[in-house]
DNA sequence: GTCTATTCTCGTATACCCTACGAGAATGAC
DNA sequence: GTCATTCTCGTAGGGTATACGAGAATAGAC
């Protein structure tokens, strides 16, 4: 049998980590000993402008001491290992988002809701690309994730659906905005990076077409082509995709609505 | 300007490795030199092995080098660096879905077709859970890429939507479902490599409702808990939802289908 | 002022990762 | 037998995370 309450574990302690700015804290000892240099959120901010800037990779223990300026180890003093940074890096991204909490003002309708919930959720993608590259199962159970999910349900309870049909269709909503929202970001900064833009790629494969591609197994992707079906590759037409594919799965799910 | 056509880049190469086995090649010119022990498919083959029985981190060219009985460098004869062998590893598992090419017998409707992509993308994403935590933009354009494309697409011709609303009606499919069957077996995955249960995982945040959570922050997650809304986390629970997502989707797209 | 308990700092070492280089082994052609 | 060619793979170098332990800084006691 595991156990089942707070027994001071690597969970709990992760817990405690990311909790820390919402709970005080059972008592403010007198400090004791040699101060601390940093503090956590610094360690935080720092891993996070890391991965902004040039990448998760470069946001590893040695990089993040060395934009702060001390040695590699010392970041243990301030986080158990690099898995908890990364939770705590993700979570205070996720917690980014403004979005309503209960009892404050929200936009009127439940598209609306769903749509402010896209937008934030895009932006914080675009913000920080890295975050795509993260699994989402297990996540962080920190402020910023529970705020994020209590909202989506709330907007979603409007619906009038059982509460399991709710949280269902919450999940959808998150899975499709999350992955979408985090190709589409991953793509950009891909391009950003590289500096090739996704034309540029295709371009890089000419040999494909040239060399390999064989239309008569390939018929449909052929004829779209030559309709001009795959769009122009800007980030209008990305848009729009992203856009078509949110607005079926509201229609689906809204479609469940009381039939009244 | 970038190289408009075919002028032996990286990219070339890694087109090369991947159509393997549906192109000739120029010309078998007469075997030279040392004849090498092993060949290319053997190789891909060993990495996916190892990554499906020890996941993507036992694949590393060490490792899969041992498995074969061959010094790590070896392998990079055969393949010009691990990225190439990751991208083959890809192509094949994504191949392995067996979905009907032009002129062969498929579904009936439109939703069958769809639910046979589903079934056979979960199926591999069970096989082969570590296929979820590879980036898909700028996938390997190979045979197994290229093959998927093509069926989804052929499927949402049916529709009758113009060209660019198939298109992106086949991006939002593939979205969703390439995103949820991979969530779906990382979790599975991650239910046997740790031997923990999304239950007991659950259990060892305990603290988190004892000490952390906040009621009157999250009404609505509270209420979707009380009503016993959050499911008994079983596979069947988990498979239900991922009906309801797709099944939501398809609604919505279907219903721009010629209001005749 | 000195001593001590406590805490933070961080160099060193270990165990992985990828891969550039180059010496040596095997092979077919002459 | 010699030679060009190709495959094999040990060594080395630069990257990653982190366990360990020596040393530095601090607060309070005396």
């Amino acid at each position: 049998m595991a156990e089942r309450h707070s027994g001071g574990g690597p969970a709990d302690r992760t817990l405690a980590l990311l909790w820390r700015n919402q709970h005080p804290g059972p008592a403010t000892k007198p400090p004791l000993g040699r101060r601390p240099t940093l503090d956590l959120n610094t360690v935080v901010d720092a891993g996070i402008a890391l991965a902004d800037e040039k990448g998760l990779a470069a946001a590893s223990m040695n990089g993040v001491a060395k934009a702060l300026g001390v040695g590699t180890m010392t970041l243990y003093t301030y986080v158990p290992s690099k898995e908890e940074l990364l939770d705590l890096m993700v979570d205070q991204v996720l917690a980014e988002r403004a979005l309503p909490g209960p009892g404050e003002p929200r936009p009127a309708t439940w598209r609306d809701q769903i749509n402010l919930y896209s937008d934030q959720t895009r932006a914080m993608f675009r913000r920080h690309p890295w975050l795509a590259s993260i699994s989402t199962i297990r996540p962080p159970v920190g402020p910023g994730m529970l705020a994020a999910r209590e909202y989506l349900l709330s907007a979603c309870a409007v619906l009038g659906l059982s509460a399991r049909q709710t949280n269902t269709a919450a999940l959808a909503i998150t899975t499709y905005i999350d992955s979408a929202a985090g190709l589409e970001a991953e793509s950009e900064q891909l391009e950003r990076s590289t500096g090739q833009s996704h034309d540029a790629w295709w371009n890089e494969r000419y040999d494909l077409w040239e060399t390999y591609f064989d239309v008569e197994r390939h018929p449909t992707m052929t004829a779209i082509w030559n309709a001009e079906g795959y769009g122009d590759g800007t980030r209008e037409a990305a848009d729009e995709s992203y856009r078509f594919g949110l607005d079926r799965l509201l229609d689906g799910i809204e479609a469940l609505r009381d039939p009244g």
